[in-house]
DNA sequence: GTTAACAGGTTACATATGTAGTCTGCCGTA
DNA sequence: TACGGCAGACTACATATGTAACCTGTTAAC
């Protein structure tokens, strides 16, 4: 279930989105400008957001000119564990009950509706 | 968006969780035991819990032979506000997406998938 | 070739979080 | 009535997190 090493903290996976987003490693000034413009950070913080995304095995280093950072977690693994995670810790295991939730809570536009009633309908 | 005045942590979520259960205001003590069952937390750690929670506004005190507590932060609203905060940080703002990831994920049972179909007809 | 900019490494520092101890006063029980 | 236990208040301390500066060496541009 443990595929993640360590949590992953809010401001760290503002620099994991980045990579994800990329589709390929990234050397740091790539990662920077992005975050730059996005959070207004400065070139240090996003350095150390990135070491200790190493440290914790989320990024993976490559050594070329200068190192090239690829994620070592995927977006859709990380989001099905937070996903997961959030459903043991408040809605007692029941990815039905999140959903209910979800549906409940309007957080489901009528097309959203029309959509995941196909989803359903291929699970049969 | 936000009825929460600050974020809850994992362990002061535990205390929150308590409380939700009960239905009710409790005295520490009725809180204590139940994590000191629970958990294994001091008696302390669980009062250091309930003042950080009461300091952040998401108990109340109420004064009568000896506090009792009272959550100010319902468990549905709670549970509402993560799954929405989880969509938003992860799912790019469509809840669509984390139902689907759900479905795909087999987080969802036959009977699960069943039984919101259900839900989904009503919401027609 | 001298300088400006940046990479990589190290250090810094405040707040948050997990976990718990001390101290003081009251209250119920032996 | 003396004492043991617990409430409430305060303090403690390590790790995590958010945010960033400093230092040193290289590299690119002038």
């Amino acid at each position: 279930m443990s595929f993640l090493p360590e949590k992953i903290s809010d401001s760290e996976l503002e620099v994991m989105k980045v990579l994800w987003e990329a589709g390929d490693a990234l050397p740091i000034t790539e990662i920077r400008t992005v975050l730059q413009a996005r959070r207004g950070w400065e070139a240090t913080t996003v350095k150390t957001l990135v070491s200790r995304l190493v440290t914790k095995g989320a990024l993976q280093q490559e050594k070329h000119n200068v190192f090239y950072y690829r994620p070592l977690i995927g977006r859709e693994e990380y989001s099905d564990w937070a996903a997961q995670d959030l459903v043991d810790r408040l809605f007692k295991g029941s990815a039905r009950n999140l959903v209910a939730t979800l549906v409940k809570s309007e957080g489901l536009s009528a097309e959203d509706i029309e959509e995941l009633r196909s989803l359903f309908k291929v699970e049969d």
